[in-house]
DNA sequence: CAGTGGTCTAGACCACATC
DNA sequence: ATGTGGTCTAGACCACTGC
């Protein structure tokens, strides 16, 4: 498909055909064509046949991914400012979502994110560190990603709940992106999990409107 | 799970233990499995087992839903007022989106739609109906959701790319969604495809901050 | 009716984690 | 060494589509 051999509407040959041509049995063909399926690059219709949807993936909000990723994907040149990195007594609302009690010392981040030089995303970050795991502000800041360095650390990042609205830009936001008093951005809140189910990060990411979209492929 | 009968981080019995005592094959497990896995569920480790990861299911973006179906799941009762239900020709933005040439005759809608009375969220869609489909006004009326008049004329919708923007409400989108001029407001911009990859609907959703935030789940 | 995808069974081998 | 999930095979029946 994304060779152009099949192109968009075209017919697949049927499981059994495709059975024999590859030498596999029937799962194995199925598995591989449900992928395909989930992924939105094609269509199956009991008793009709599979067709092709599109011939290239469109990358969204379907998956975690970090703000250095996504920029890096769109052939962006990411740079950070970190106004904030240091250990300080959890507040009451980061305590709640991470799971601990209000005091329990956090990581606590702030920075200031740039694409090709243009402020784009500014990021508060409570992280939660599991013990034994240690947190080197010179390493975020030669690094740039707070989740590499994490997984350098083996600690995997496995999901996140988020939620976004929309909100006025308050003083400070609007000092750091440069946007009028508010102006409306978009903020996205978000806890992020472990391989163990612990929550790890809880960050707000405060976006300016008109220079940071979110894109999603959904599917019904 | 959802009973409470297993807690966040216990570990579900093995595959061939499922096996045994539900009298069904290993695939059959383990693609029942492979959902709630998919759900968000549980989590799967090679060599460790399978434990469970949350009870509850949280709905969000991840699917193509009406704001109908959303509402309805949330419990909350749905009405609209149909501000506008029109044949036109495209504008161009729309045109644009829909791949049709500026002019062609589509269905322009223009809904308010209120959950439990209170105005939520601004609709606008441009419909662009298959060969032979009909669209009428009255029925939409009734029935409450585009996507259910569509899909009981055999359209089906199959999928859709969305983004999600912060504006400033107008003067327009102030008045009718009760907020103050230059509000900010969360805008939903999106192109919905039926089964053979046809665009059929272009629509802006323009909701108010405070009462709508997009839920997501997203796993790495 | 034949052909399609959807589902299930029974059995096998593998890589990996744990002890 | 044992038990776990990950993958594959071979064969079967079903519901639905289209002729």
């Amino acid at each position: 498909m994304e060779r152009g051999d099949l192109p968009v509407g075209a017919t697949l040959p049927p499981e059994v055909a495709l059975t024999r041509v590859l030498g596999v049995s029937r799962q194995t063909v199925r598995r591989a064509m449900q992928e395909l399926a989930y992924e939105g690059y094609i269509h199956r219709t009991p008793g009709r046949g599979t067709t092709v949807l599109r011939t290239k993936l469109s990358r969204g909000l379907t998956r975690l991914t970090s703000f250095t990723e996504d920029m890096r994907q769109r052939h962006q040149q990411v740079s950070s400012q970190i106004l904030a990195c240091e250990t300080l007594p959890a507040p009451s609302h980061a305590a709640e979502k991470l799971g601990i009690l209000a005091g329990t010392p956090v990581t606590f981040l702030h920075r200031l994110r740039c694409a090709d030089g243009v402020p784009i995303i500014l990021n508060l970050s409570y992280v939660h560190l599991p013990d034994g795991a240690i947190f080197s502000c010179a390493d975020l800041a030669e690094l740039g990603s707070l989740y590499a360095l994490l997984e350098r650390q083996n600690i995997t990042i496995l999901e996140a709940d988020r939620t976004i609205e929309a909100i006025a830009a308050n003083e400070e936001q609007a000092r750091l992106l440069a946007t009028p008093l508010g102006a409306p951005l978009l903020r996205v809140e978000g806890v992020v999990y472990t391989l163990d189910h612990l929550p790890i990060e809880y960050h707000q990411v405060v976006s300016a409107g008109e220079r940071y979209k979110y894109a999603i492929h959904v599917i019904r």
